[in-house]
DNA sequence: CAGTGGTCTAGACCACGCT
DNA sequence: GCGTGGTCTAGACCACTGG
């Protein structure tokens, strides 16, 4: 029982595994080496992975072998696989900062003078692009949705689905919901940003006094993966804001799903 | 255009799906088979998935075929595969809520009569067993941690290791870091909950009056994914909270990871 | 023991995209 | 054209676990 010392540099710290010679997988041999080659910097973001045939060669293993190890770099986040001749990379994403305390809040800062709204501002502020693509609606209420807002289901709620995109790459999905009452706003009916002093809900009557955010994180489903342009081992965050008006009954109700290699989540609080 | 006939008998109920046969791979066809009986209901949280081989038969495919199919639900986080005579089965695993509103600030709720600290009471108010090993020590902060807390690298800091379960099962890690002060304190040397009025923090002389919370989601590292027992396809949050004190000094940053699903984020604010 | 998933081989054909 | 990854086959041996 020979062992073997593998070592693996994360972000923050070197850890150490021991791992018996007799349990090492061939197929975890060339994945160590090139996740080594990634952590340790021989390999840069945005960098050629060697190919398939290549590794097989060099690792006296057969092609399936290597697609095992490089599936599960893939599947980690680590490397990304092109088509035809450009091969696998490295990857190389810059997340994007959403602050969610002042998201949406007290201090918001939409801005009458170009049309942006607080997302589109703080994306502004980061020296990107914003874009959004807004389809209002009127549904009927499923059940999470019907819970989430306190009406029965299958009652009206208006719906206004937004699709982000920042510098022409998707960004988030969207979907905010709202109690019938907004049937008759332009929440309905308008499709740019509502840009509205003091923001929409405010100034139409129904002003948010106390939201409830959720956040969770899941792998996507196919579709999200396909609108969002996520790759293969990239994770999502799920973000569910619940707004509630000075009755204490919830106002508006937004899910959006983020890539999770997009996006970092802020909250700056006082104690 | 020709099409592809595949019928499949379940335990329970006979399916038949038809496939357009040049636009979808046969793996997908394996895929979407298992996929619709998830979400349809057929296969329930905890069933079990059919065997391999059992599936290469029903829709005529190579077993490594059906692998791909069953690799590419688990990476989803659908199933998770056991060993030996188990199988795979369908996912069931129940998300804790973490309140990172409440979480260590001005209403925390720290139990002297238990020895609870504040992330145990919420644990427990869930009808939970929490528990967590500390290992306190005195390091040389690294560049990531040192621009934090705002000290030169190198310097020393004193660390606090958790490692967080509930009923039994390893739930978070969780590292929290002090400036050179803490050597001199409790901080270094209690190995248990430090649970003092008003936080340790505060009564130590060093209150947080701010907090910045960041939010990142990636694949765990396999260090990570082996401490956490964290299945194939589960992806974790990583939760970042810089303290900040009366100076607008930091005076703490913790680091924690929690597995996706077993982690709800709440922040409840005020407008 | 029988059946499960884990690993592995040595081939094969294809669509794609660069040169 | 040629090398890339995507898909697929038909075998094989192994460790593990339940009945």
């Amino acid at each position: 029982m020979r062992a073997i010392f593998c070592t693996y540099r994360s972000d923050r710290e070197l850890e150490r595994c021991t791992v018996a010679a007799e349990t090492r997988a061939r197929w975890q041999v060339v994945y160590d080496d090139i996740r080594g080659q990634i952590d340790r910097g021989v390999l840069g973001k945005g960098d050629q992975v060697p190919g398939e045939v290549f590794l097989a060669d060099r690792h006296g293993v057969a092609r399936s072998t290597v697609r095992s190890a490089l599936s599960r770099l893939e599947q980690e986040g680590l490397i990304t696989a092109g088509k035809g001749r450009l091969g696998r990379t490295v990857r190389n994403d810059e997340p994007l900062v959403w602050n969610l305390h002042s998201f949406e809040r007290r201090d918001r800062r939409d801005d009458p003078n170009t049309g942006m709204d607080d997302w589109a501002r703080g994306v502004a502020d980061q020296g990107r692009i914003p874009h959004q693509e807004i389809k209002p609606s009127l549904e009927m209420a499923e059940a999470t949705v019907a819970g989430w807002l306190g009406v029965p289901v299958n009652s009206p709620v208006v719906r206004r689905s937004r699709r982000r995109a920042v510098d022409d790459r998707p960004w988030q999905l969207s979907d905010s919901w709202f109690p019938e009452w907004a049937k008759d706003t332009p929440l309905l009916t308008h499709v740019e940003d509502l840009v509205l002093p003091g923001g929409a809900l405010a100034y139409l009557g129904h002003p948010q006094v106390r939201t409830r955010d959720e956040i969770r994180v899941r792998m996507p489903s196919p579709g999200e993966a396909q609108r969002l342009e996520i790759p293969v081992g990239t994770p999502v965050m799920e973000h569910v804001r619940i707004g509630y008006g000075v009755d204490d009954m919830p106002v508006r109700v937004m899910i959006t799903v983020a890539p999770g290699d997009r996006t970092t989540l802020v909250y700056e609080l006082e104690v």
